[in-house]
DNA sequence: AGCACGCCGACT
DNA sequence: GTCGGCGTGCTC
């Protein structure tokens, strides 16, 4: 602990504000005195911002020239494990710290009064007349004297009309009272009882409550093929943890499974627990952060930006899925929310538990390496079986042109309409299909921003630019040769499947789940509420269904293309096709019937391809985990990259190029530096990105390289430099 | 981020 | 003459 932690009024603070400075204001601590970590409103130029004490005031700020902290705002302070995490997160992704506090402020209002409302409690004087709508509402206050309740929700439970309501209130049967709006969630109850857990189930609960119960930093892989029970298991370690009195966060890939999640909360803990993410409403968020931080929501539900809630004393997190894409942040602030929380985690002596059916590479290694724990779950729940896995062999099938589905998958699809069951054709390709191509000259329509092919959208009927989202008619005439009616399109989508599935199977019922094809989260999982109830024969889906989704009927997988993605220089393409793979196949099969699995390759003797089907999965890994250590690459190795971008592009690589010429830091620590190149998409919304890759051994201080190298360089004009530590792909 | 200041072009 | 373009720089 550095310095004090109260500052006498006039005192000099160092106050940190979400405002792009990269550095501390000094401030006079304001009438009243202020602790370290308050949230503050400050003056700055003409502006109030808001502000955290950060400390001591650093004194090279001409004290004559020193305003006053206007107010100290109510709302719980930060911690100092908050501050020392986001201190610890910002080094790590090289985010300044005005970047991270905006993190860790996203909610509304924060410099506002907590919003107040009028709640109504049992008076001292019962009413001289009764009625008998008087009584009914006078028996819903007895049976929940506890709760508080607005006159009209008090009506609406009584069913009686508010001027029942107000006649009670003059007559002083029932007083107002003023509340905070922002309401504690619902208690959450861990002793309620638990679902019947198999041996194997309770054992892997009763390891990660172990550790909750320890109180101590841990990090525990929680492996499980799909339908193993994985939920209701990480549900007892939030029971342990909720009744340590601690909070719990569980983090979830994809806002779609929140709602099916919250179900099961529910019947678990008997009430809902606080949901963070992006759909939420301004007035939710408020609420979820302000109680948060007063400790008076136990669990939440959330997106990885709810790792930067004020937590008072978060005792768990939950990393569900693990190894999803989506838990590392592309945009703004660059971070992943897996190891996000496993900082986290450490910085407040809290568990994580990581939760995946198919691990990410980094924490199967560390798992390995004894770094993590690990808890295996390997039965699957009551009478489900893990389905049958086979490759189709593509070049023995006889197949007419344009066409996907292979006789042999045909012929599955064929049984499965007959005994009244689902399946499921996955196509990681959105659109109807992914090339549109001139018959006369051979050119192909790119995006005129980005240099990335249109995307022909038959449902919209037009070509989108799947980089930028532009779209355009799809072209009559060659945009290239001008040759008119030659325009045809190449390669299956998601909908041009969708066509031939209808045209080999006209009386089936045909569901496609693109995320394009859906305007809400609320449709997309109404609708799929509706196939798992058994509206549809066929179900074709892209990236979306391989997330987790329970379909009691279907029975079997078909995966169109599962070459997709082997190829290519992206390194961790044979983990993702791997991941996916399973993950699909786990789709089919997880009610009583029996599943199958087929995929349709090229190259059926491909090892990715022959590790899925041989189902010996650490055989894949250990293989996959040899390639990366012999290249040097994460986790056995460190990685970072470049993105610099701009409107033009002969700046853009100037830039590239004089970074790349002074890269002393860099060899200093005997880091290698590959680039300046365009990067894969090298022009997105009118901007050229250039790309430069740096690889360096584990454990040199890579990070403070990096801000050494860069710093010297002033961005100019709209060049932007990102820098992304442990990049995802890094083509 | 905002918002000032400031130094050149085309208008009432 | 002045209105206004957005480049540069500052905010305790």
């Amino acid at each position: 602990m550095s310095g004090q932690d109260f500052f006498h009024q006039g005192d000099r603070v160092a106050v940190l504000t979400a405002q792009p400075l990269d550095r501390l204001l000094d401030y006079r601590a304001p009438e009243g005195g202020c602790f370290r970590g308050a949230f503050v409103e400050v003056p700055l130029g003409p502006r109030k911002v808001l502000g955290v004490i950060w400390g001591n005031g650093g004194g090279d700020f001409d004290s004559a020239k020193l305003r006053s902290v206007i107010r100290v705002l109510d709302v719980a302070p930060m911690r100092e494990e908050m501050r020392q995490f986001l201190g610890k997160a910002g080094d790590y992704t090289l985010t300044p710290m005005h970047a991270m506090l905006r993190l860790a402020t996203r909610a509304p209002g924060l410099s506002d009064p907590p919003s107040m409302r009028k709640i109504l409690r049992l008076g001292d004087n019962p009413p001289e007349r009764m009625t008998d709508a008087r009584t009914k509402v006078l028996a819903v206050m007895e049976e929940f004297g506890g709760l508080a309740f607005t006159s009209r929700e008090l009506a609406e439970m009584a069913d009686v009309t508010p001027s029942v309501v107000k006649g009670l209130v003059k007559q002083g049967a029932l007083r107002e009272e003023e509340t905070p709006r922002d309401l504690p969630y619902p208690h959450l109850d861990p002793d309620l009882p638990s679902k019947d857990l198999t041996q194997d189930q309770a054992a892997a609960a009763a390891a990660l409550a172990e550790g909750v119960q320890s109180g101590a930093y841990g990090t525990t892989l929680l492996k499980g093929v799909t339908g193993s029970g994985k939920t209701e298991v990480y549900l007892e370690a939030v029971a342990a943890c909720l009744r340590k009195g601690r909070q719990a966060l569980v983090l979830l890939p994809e806002i779609a499974l929140t709602a099916e999640f919250l179900k099961r909360v529910e019947q678990r803990f008997g009430a809902t627990p606080a949901e963070w993410h992006s759909g939420a409403t301004m007035t939710e968020r408020r609420r979820v952060w302000r109680m948060v931080g007063q400790g008076n929501a136990q669990l939440v539900i959330g997106a990885r930006s709810a790792l930067f809630l004020p937590f008072r004393d978060l005792g768990l997190i939950i990393v569900d899925e693990e190894h999803d894409g989506s838990y590392k942040q592309d945009e703004g602030v660059l971070y992943n929310a897996r190891d996000m929380a496993v900082l986290r985690a450490a910085m407040c002596s809290a568990q994580v538990v990581l939760a995946s059916a198919t691990p990410s590479l980094e924490t199967w290694a560390n798992a390995e390496a004894g770094k993590y724990k690990r808890v295996d779950l390997t039965a699957r729940f009551g009478t489900a079986v893990l389905p049958q896995m086979r490759a189709v062999d593509m070049r023995a099938e006889d197949l007419a042109p344009a066409t996907w589905i292979s006789p042999t998958l045909k012929q599955a699809m064929r049984l499965r309409m007959e005994r009244g069951e689902q399946s499921l054709l996955f196509l990681n390709r959105r659109g109807f299909a992914p090339v549109t191509i001139c018959r006369a000259c051979g050119s192909q329509v790119a995006c005129d921003h980005c240099d990335a092919r249109m995307v022909e959208h038959r449902f919209m009927k037009r070509l989108m630019c799947h980089q930028c989202g532009e779209t355009k008619p799809v072209p009559e005439t060659c945009p290239s040769c001008q040759v008119e009616g030659k325009m045809a399109p190449v390669g299956p989508g998601i909908e041009r499947l969708g066509e031939e599935a209808a045209a080999l199977f006209p009386q089936a019922r045909i569901a496609v789940l693109s995320s394009d094809l859906f305007g809400s989260a609320r449709a997309l999982k109404a609708r799929i509420e509706d196939i798992a109830a058994g509206e549809a024969d066929i179900i074709l889906g892209t990236q979306l269904v391989a997330k987790g989704h329970n379909f009691p009927l279907l029975t079997l997988v078909g995966v169109i293309d599962a070459d997709l993605g082997l190829q290519g220089s992206d390194l961790r393409a044979g983990e993702r096709s791997f991941q996916l793979m399973r993950q699909v196949a786990g789709r089919a099969g997880r009610a009583e019937r029996a599943g199958e699995a087929l995929m349709q390759t090229f190259q059926p003797e491909h090892p990715v391809i022959r590790a899925i089907l041989s189902g010996d999965e650490e055989k894949f890994w250990r293989a996959e985990a040899e390639q990366r250590r012999q290249a040097g690459v994460p986790p056995f190795g460190r990685m970072a990259g470049i993105i610099l971008s701009g409107s033009d592009l002969a700046q853009v690589f100037d830039l590239g190029n004089a970074l790349a010429r002074n890269d002393g830091p860099l060899r200093q620590v005997g880091a290698q530096l590959f680039g300046p190149a365009p990067a894969p998409i090298a022009r997105v919304r009118g901007r050229h990105r250039v790309r430069l890759l740096i690889k360096a051994d584990k454990g040199v201080p890579l990070q403070e390289a990096l801000a050494r190298w860069t710093a010297p360089f002033k961005m100019k004009g709209d060049l932007r430099l990102n820098i992304d530590i442990d990049p995802q792909n890094f083509f």
